[in-house]
Order: C-alpha cells, then sequence, then structure tokens
DNA sequence: ACCTCTGAAGTTATCAGATATGTTTGGAGT
DNA sequence: ACTCCAAACATATCTGATAACTTCAGAGGT
C-alpha cells in the first residue's frame, strides 16, 4: 500500500481521522461532485465514517479553509465554486516581509498579463470588451476629481483600474489566467498605491494612466494580438519603473 | 464599522466564532509571526478569545486547510512556510471536469515558464544550473530503459522532466514563479502523460524530448536570455501540439 | 563528564452529551 | 392558491472527560 502525504502533513491512514476523513471527502468532491451540492449531514458522516461528529466538523473545516466548501449555519456544507482566494494568503505572506516580492509579482504579472492581452485580442467577444471599456469609462469619470483630491473618487479610480485588468483577464478566454489575476488582485492594489507615488514623482499623472489603458483596450478591439501584449508590457514596465522610483525615495527619505 | 467578507462567507465580527477566531489569528500570522514560529496553546487561546477550546480547534483547523498552519499532534500549530500547495486544489478541481483546460494550463505554463527561462538564463547561479543539469542527467539515465519499455524507468523519466522544468523555475530567481510552477507540479504530470501519446503518434522518442531541453539548457548556460525563451516556447507548442494529437485519437478510438 | 532511559507535565485528538440558534418544509388556516 | 407558523432538521458552541503523543528535565548507569 502506498503512502501520500497530505494536506495536514500526515500520511493518509496514519494521520489523524479528521484529516484522513477530509482527504476522503476532498477526493470525494474533487471527482464526484460539482460545485453547488450539498455534502450529507454532519451526523450522517459520522456514522459514515464511524467517528464522532466533532471529527467530522474538524474535517469539513479543513476542506472550508481549502476553499473547497462554503458553511453556513443551519445549512449543508455546499460544494464551491473554485476560486483564486486559495492563492491569496499565500502571495499576501510573501509581500508582506520583503520589498523583492513586489518585483517578483511584477515579473509574473507582466508574464501572466502580457498573455492575457495577447489572447483577449485574439478571442475577446462583445461582452469581453464591453466589461473592459466599461472598467476605462470608470477611470475616465474619476480621474479629475481624485487630481482634484477627493479621495474617495481616488479610490474608485483605482478599483476601475484593477476591475480593467481583471476585464483582460477575464477576457483572455482562459480561465485559469482569470482565477490567477483574481488571486494576485488584492496584492496587486497593494502594488497599485505605491507605484502612485513613483508616478507622480516622475511628472505623470492620471491621464497618463488612462492613456495606457487607453492604447491596451484599442488593440485588443482591434484584434491586433501583438500590440495588445506590447501595450500591456509597455504598461507594466512603466508601473514597474514607478514602484523603483517611490522604492527608493522612500529609501531616502524614511518619513 | 466596515464590514469584510471572510473566507468563510461569514461577515467578519457577524460570523461564526470559529470563522472570527480564524481571521483575527490569519492577520496576525500574516502580520507578525514568522513560519516555524508557534502557536499559543490551544488553551491559551481559548482563554483569549474567551471561548471554549473546540471553537480554537475549529479555527486552526480552517487556518491549516488554508495552508498557514501546521498541526501534529502533542505539539503547537506552527506557522508553515507558503508555498503553491494552497493553489493545487483549485486546478485538480479545474482539470478534472473538462479538457479545454488542459490547454488553458498549457497556455498559462507558456506564459510562466517562457519568463522562467528568460529570467534564468540573466540570473542563474552555479547551484541553480547544476540543479537543472541534474535533472537532464537524469531524463538522460532512464531514457533507454524506458524506451525498452521499463515502467519504474519511465515514471523516472517523467519525474526528472517535471524536476528540469522545476529547477528552470526556481532558477528565475523569481520566488513567485517557483511556487506557481509548484502548484501546477501534480496537474503538469498528467498533462506529461497524455502528451507522450501524441509524442509517439507523432513519430518522436524521448531522445527528442531530451534535445528539447538540452537547447533550453543550453541557452540558459550562455546566459543567452532571448534564446532560452524561445526554446521554452517551441518546447510547450511542441507538447500542445502532442496532447492536440492524443486528445484527437481519443476521439476517434473512444477505447 | 557523558549518555540513556524514564516519567511527569504539557499538548493535541477524540469522544459523549447537551443546549442554542439558524434553515427548511409541510400543513393548517385563510 | 396563498400566507404563515411550528416542527423537523442542521449547524454552532459549550462542558467535561479520556487517550495518545511530544518534550524535557532529572535519575541512573557507564
Amino acid at each position: 500500500m502506498e503512502l501520500r502525504i497530505s494536506r495536514t502533513g500526515s500520511l493518509s491512514g496514519g494521520g489523524s481521522a479528521a484529516a484522513d476523513v477530509a482527504d476522503d471527502l476532498a477526493n470525494e468532491i474533487l471527482t464526484a461532485l460539482t460545485p453547488g451540492a450539498s455534502l450529507p449531514s454532519e451526523a450522517e458522516l459520522a456514522s459514515r465514517y464511524a467517528v464522532n461528529r466533532l471529527t467530522i466538523r474538524e474535517a469539513i473545516k479543513l476542506l472550508a479553509g481549502r476553499g473547497l466548501l462554503d458553511i453556513a449555519r443551519g445549512r449543508k456544507a455546499v460544494v464551491r465554486e473554485p476560486d483564486g482566494a486559495a492563492f491569496s494568503d499565500f502571495l499576501t505572506s510573501l509581500l508582506h516581509n520583503d520589498s523583492k516580492s513586489l518585483f517578483d509579482l511584477i515579473e509574473v504579472r507582466l508574464s501572466l498579463e502580457v498573455q492575457s492581452a495577447t489572447l483577449a485580442a485574439k478571442r475577446a467577444n462583445r461582452a469581453g470588451i464591453a466589461a473592459i471599456e466599461s472598467a476605462l469609462h470608470g477611470m475616465q469619470d474619476n480621474a479629475d476629481a481624485a487630481i482634484k483630491g477627493d479621495p474617495a473618487a481616488d479610490r474608485r479610480f483605482h478599483d476601475f483600474d484593477v476591475g480593467f485588468h481583471e476585464a483582460v483577464a477575464l477576457a483572455s478566454g482562459n480561465r485559469i489566467l482569470g482565477y490567477l489575476f483574481e488571486a494576485m488582485s488584492a496584492q496587486l492594489r497593494y502594488g497599485i498605491q505605491i507605484s502612485r507615488r513613483g508616478h507622480t514623482n516622475r511628472g505623470h499623472t492620471l491621464y497618463d494612466t488612462i492613456a495606457w489603458h487607453e492604447r491596451i483596450l484599442d488593440a485588443i478591439r482591434a484584434g491586433n494580438a501583438r500590440a495588445a501584449g506590447e501595450a500591456m508590457r509597455q504598461h507594466l514596465k512603466d508601473t514597474e519603473n514607478d514602484i523603483r522610483n517611490a522604492l527608493s525615495n522612500m529609501a531616502d527619505q524614511p518619513a
């Protein structure tokens, strides 16, 4: 019999009862159940696996943490639609510790988002393009107020900025790209916050930011895959320079 | 007071006690604790949060599922080194359902691995290159036996194949790329299994596979970033063709 | 002085039983 | 056919207790 390392670091069959049940249920969920389906009740699972109800509860909590289940009081556990949240904690822990990870993330974004833009130019349908346009309009509508110092408008501007990139990722038609982007979006917001300072330091305004995005959208709309990828690449390279500028200024003036 | 959606789908402060504790602990782990550090004992946490010890246990299980903690009997929970495992379930659930995701994954790999190879050519140190060479030698050592039908050698060959790509990702010096690759590696193994059939259908042997990898290694060793990226791109494009061939044959002969 | 073994203390794992609180559902009443 | 409500069901949490594992200091032997 082959021993397999489980997510809890224990060996299947020799680990804790809760971990064993969790692994077994995970297998069933991933292979036999579809999102939206309900698990049996805790009591029924307890009798099926011949363990205490508490053990079942802990197994379900493990799976909920893994993002496989949704739990709500009074209802049975429901198989969850997969999303990028599972990857988010991990990025958070990385980015919090060192600023090098900020550049690591930019490199990964560069890779994934150039690909997204390229594919979006090839495949985006009307709805996908409309979503990108909508995000761009949101940026345009809030730029003036944001520049004048309205913090709410500023936040909306950045939300639409993130939304633009997410819309491009979704328009790529590649679900994994979409999920990966979703996983990174929280950290991305943080990166944008930092890059913003360098952006103004370098004499740029939000209108320059909008111009970058317009260039990307135009290429996608025209179905020009190479131009879309290149526009995205240049935009992210520019953002990288903003971050580099902001970080070096923070080092000079550690206020 | 702003309400925030927690990982369990509940609202912080209004969700279950276990989910609230989990969110609070997650915040502490991500901001204040380093991998390897121990959490207080369950009893102490129970008194700190003024809840039952069982509630603490369930919160810890949630965090363990999220990949933030390692649990072992008799020991306090330990903050875990972040890794790509958190993303793995999600890919599993995607790939199990439809074959389109197989191509989605190839596209993502294309993007990430070309970037990895490019960066590895720029940055790889002696140890990084040695790891890539070691994987390649492993492939070479097992090729003959694998071709003759030795299943163990065949498996080792593929393990070294995956190991080659992982070594390139690590040699990129970008930790996020390394972790992303780790997250994909289980699914990648599955993809390689399928591509293998198409590989032989198209008249190729494992020596051709080795040749692709040699080309990538040579470019990295020479510090030629463009050539390394291009070699990786061509290798993955070829793999994509293998998979396409294998899947269409499976459709013709659904034995 | 060093090593090994042992046992107590600390900690997690699991069980049993009970109460509180939410959700669902079927039937009474209109 | 519709509304409303209570019973059944399900999860959330607590209390108390026992088993099993880890660690570490100290006894004892070399």
